[in-house]
DNA sequence: GTATTTTGTGTCTAGTTTGTGAAAAAAAAA
DNA sequence: TTTTTTTTTCACAAACTAGACACAAAATAC
């Protein structure tokens, strides 16, 4: 498998940071730039590699919009933009310039990553990611979940959370790391909320709720038992 | 950090002084193979430091395909093909064989670079950690026990300690350094607390509780005996 | 041999961690 | 706005564990 590039743009260095490790962790190569005018020219010099463009809205010199309607003109790459909250009213806007996607800051690093990998899939051509668990189908691109075939209601952030167990099956996750990859990066609550999901979430799955185990003094672990 | 080991196989040497540079560059240590029975010399030499090997396709004497299928043989050392344009057909034939990336000359420093670091990470970073000490299974991600098949429930201080003595095995540890790598800095009780949970371990081992020996006078050690 | 030191082991409990239901707060929908 | 849903916090119950302790057993010293 190859690496895919990504274009991260952000004027915030720690933003850029952050996101630039989570993409490494799931193995894309990374650029950046720092404001609109060094990404048209990072943009040019590594053209042919750059996969997918993360470019934030609000940046000094050259703004997101005009970075968008510039690289438009020359190539469909998918720009994902990056918006602080309040400033969707642009969205429409947005989609007839050619913006493939949004997220709103405070994002978390799930759905950052998911939102890459989807439409990456979607311009390669791929789709329907589909696993199965011990009886628990999870349909990413539909974002739902069948126990024994039966479609259960979840929430997001039960979605998410179960989501990430199941991904990272067969080993044991702390409450930090949990928080650090389901929640917003801005959350700084109580771990013990994620206590809270656990308990729904295994009462939705039923009699396979018993897959999440508790590793106590750790925190969870989703795992198929037969 | 130690350095990583790449080994270079090509026949031109100006295309083996370039890639070596560019690795130099990022702290990789380089050795270098002129052809493919070179290559297989040199690798049999330094079978152990090896961590990645680039290897070009078309060469004298033996090509990159020989030297591809020799080496799958008897390792899994992550192996990047080197093609000229116009060999990419021959791609899935050799994903088959065990390649983990193709790349395609002419390239970019970057791009060698960027993906020989993906691929290390690849691989460090889902080696599962299961490690097997005379029908002791311990898995790190999954933080469980076996003994011969059998998963045994530990508690968080048993599979600390239990770990610990593990990846010490053979040496014998006293009870101020147990203490001092397995309980938190805070604790200042009595040591013979380790004596408790000794005897809990070895009791869950069951016949392979006799691993861990007793040093009199100094703590315990663990040590496979046969 | 006996005395002394060190380790093994069973039990007890204080303290910690997790489960859980319900309330409060926040977010989303109407 | 109001209503509904989701998320988070809280409080208490339940479950579990670490560590202490006492005495037994074993090793070592004398």
């Amino acid at each position: 498998m190859s690496t895919v590039t990504v274009l991260v743009v952000d004027d915030e260095s720690r933003m850029r940071k952050l996101i630039k490790d989570f993409l490494m962790q799931k193995n894309f190569s990374v650029l950046e730039a720092e404001d609109g005018e060094k990404a048209l020219e990072v943009y040019h010099e590594h053209q042919k590699d750059i996969e997918l463009i993360l470019l934030d809205v609000m940046m000094p010199k050259l703004d997101g919009w005009s970075v968008l309607r510039q690289i438009r003109q020359e190539s469909k790459v998918p720009i994902i933009m990056l918006t602080a909250r309040g400033e969707e009213q642009d969205e429409l806007f947005g989609f007839e310039l050619g913006v493939d996607e949004y997220i709103s800051k405070p994002f978390s690093p799930k759905i950052l990553v998911a939102r890459v990998e989807a439409i990456l899939n979607r311009v390669n051509g791929n789709k329907n990611d589909i696993s199965d668990y011990g009886g628990i189908t999870i349909d990413a691109d539909g974002r739902t979940v069948k126990v024994d075939g039966k479609q259960i209601e979840m929430s997001l952030r039960e979605y998410e959370l179960l989501k990430y167990l199941v991904d990272n099956a067969g080993i044991a996750l702390s409450r930090d790391k949990i928080l650090n990859n389901v929640w917003n990066y801005d959350y700084y609550g109580d771990s013990r909320t994620i206590d809270s999901h656990i308990k729904k979430i295994r009462h939705k799955l039923g009699k396979k709720g018993k897959y999440i185990e508790t590793m106590r003094g750790v925190g969870y672990k989703f795992e198929v038992k037969k």
